[in-house]
DNA sequence: TTGTACGCGTTATCAA
DNA sequence: TTGATAACGCGTACAA
């Protein structure tokens, strides 16, 4: 008994089981047109020889990998790994294997994330990158294989995509509390080169704003919750209110900390609510109002739009979530109800 | 220009520079031994025609895939998370792709991911996940695939592993706790099935605790925010104190969230604190005191360790991260300082 | 420097 | 029901 077995072939089984690798073949493919003595047999020797046939080498005879291609920008961020236990549910369930590829917010490694997804032989890819645009998925699609953009309109012949609509829930938010409350002037946290969804927000506070003729403001922020925290301790020192719109709910949850420790009441004194929402904003105090999407069931939406497209069979090739506002402690809506 | 190419392979780059394929191949492996004046003919018609080599048989062909597969329980908790990231950053400095394995905490599942490791033949794999024990980590290695193991002393002559040792850092705040404060009793929330790390710690709780002939509870717990949340409201109405040591931190906020909810003080009447810690440690308020390795580095050790071990030049098989107590608001650990 | 021919481990088509 | 044999797309000795 060797310790480290050289991988056994299909051919080293056809013959220990004295049959050919035909046979054996269509054993492991459970075509049939095999004698069930015969067919128990090489069975046998399969597993006496602790045979495992190879991926590899299916994959380029059938030119099919079962395996899927996702591209994100990285595996750190709460929501992305929540859309990413979406697609592996989903991908289990279909006996998919998944193949990550991270591009770390850079074009260029999102450039050649893409040639990668190409040269690895992927059944289908999953994108969820800013950025990528059209002109580059374009690129990829047109070396056949099947992709879902999940974030961005796009669509093709072999593409579909998922949008992420925060537009009409934002807007509907704002009109709200610029009618029923205006306790405070609204300030957008706007981060510098943070992706195409905080861009739409930008822009549908702007215009949601203008159309009401309301002051607003728009001031620089950091994607990090301690330079966050520290800036907005500095901040609260001279302006004492305020209703801060954050990105994601660490920083909403970096300015809320900053102005309870800088002595202001929330929300009584700052408002603070977070565009993007995960399970951390109930777990403050007070709680953090947010608009939420559950990515995990992007995920999975995700993924069986892949496989039906994969199959020819995917009817709507634009599919969207609308965002829901989720009001709690950190702002006064909970006085309007 | 049809839309759609069929894949180009490497003979119709040939034909259409009018070289062989071997040629085409050396440019494609930058290997020399090509003229100046044919790479270039080649080079170019590579970009004319857009052909990518196939990952699939240049892997037949060499045995390599660059390929890492990566084995976790799921992609759902925030140190999984920070641990993936760890190796997704490491893998892309050395080219390296990651196949994803998930196992849903079912041994079942954890044995069908490893046959799956074995068949995707990928060059080395890191498995992190509780439901594999020895025999099956031994049954891989016999395939020939190295592997780092997470989370469990393992070592064999393909085998390395990171060890994540709580014990003494736990056991120390035990004792200090217990000789310096000994305000409350210690309580560790003990959840049915929940893996080797909080299993070791929990008896590294009673242990340590015998020793020093001091009272001590277990009681049982769910591995849900919201589930413990409720059920520490219920029992909060009665018991109006205590110390508890929770497995994750947003199962030890949920403690502290149902305290100050039934109006108790933190850390003055409950303590709370977490065995695993992320960056939800600090933000809530209370801040929570945690025990934290930093599993970011430890998914880049473990890849680390991985190459090294695939270029058979890996020194120590074992390596191991000891977890640093940090102290914050949610315990009284402060005021002994 | 370049080309020929074989092998990598499968599947699939045809005969037998 | 079985068994040769040709793909699949590439790397690589070896020969030219």
């Amino acid at each position: 008994m060797k310790n480290l077995k050289d991988r056994v072939t299909i051919y080293q089984v056809a013959q220990a089981a004295d049959v050919s690798l035909a046979t054996v073949s269509r054993v492991i493919n459970k075509q049939g047109n095999v004698t069930e003595a015969t067919r128990k047999k090489v069975e046998d020797t399969i597993a006496r020889l602790g045979y495992k046939p190879s991926g590899l080498a299916q994959a380029l005879a059938t030119n099919k990998t079962t395996n899927i291609g996702i591209v994100i920008p990285s595996a750190n961020y709460v929501y992305i790994s929540n859309f990413l236990n979406g697609i592996t549910l989903a991908a289990k369930d279909k006996g998919l294997t998944l193949t990550l590829f991270t591009t770390s917010h850079s074009h260029e490694e999102a450039l050649t994330a893409m040639e990668k997804v190409i040269s690895s032989h992927v059944d289908g890819a999953i994108v969820f990158d800013d950025e990528l645009d059209a002109d580059d998925v374009a690129k990829i699609t047109s070396y056949n294989v099947p992709i879902i953009v999940v974030n961005n309109r796009i669509t093709g012949d072999r593409i579909g995509c998922v949008e992420l609509k925060y537009q009409d829930a934002f807007s509907a938010m704002i009109r709200d509390y610029q009618e029923k409350i205006a306790k405070h002037d609204l300030t957008f946290l706007h981060v510098h080169n943070c992706g195409r969804l905080l861009a739409r927000c930008e822009k549908t506070f702007v215009n949601t704003n203008e159309q009401l003729n309301k002051p607003y403001k728009v001031i620089n922020c950091d994607d990090s919750y301690t330079r966050t925290y520290n800036e907005f301790r500095e901040f609260f020192q001279t302006n004492r209110s305020g209703f801060f719109i954050a990105y994601r709910d660490s920083i909403a949850i970096a300015v809320m900390n900053a102005a309870i420790d800088a002595g202001l009441r929330v929300p009584e004194d700052v408002e603070v609510m977070a565009l993007v929402g995960t399970k951390y904003s109930f777990i403050t105090r007070p709680t953090i109002t947010s608009m939420s999407i559950d990515m995990a069931e992007v995920g999975k939406r995700a993924m069986y739009m892949l496989i039906d497209l994969m199959n020819h069979e995917l009817r709507d090739k634009v599919n969207h979530f609308d965002a829901q506002l989720v009001t709690r402690n950190s702002t006064l809506h909970e006085m309007s109800k």
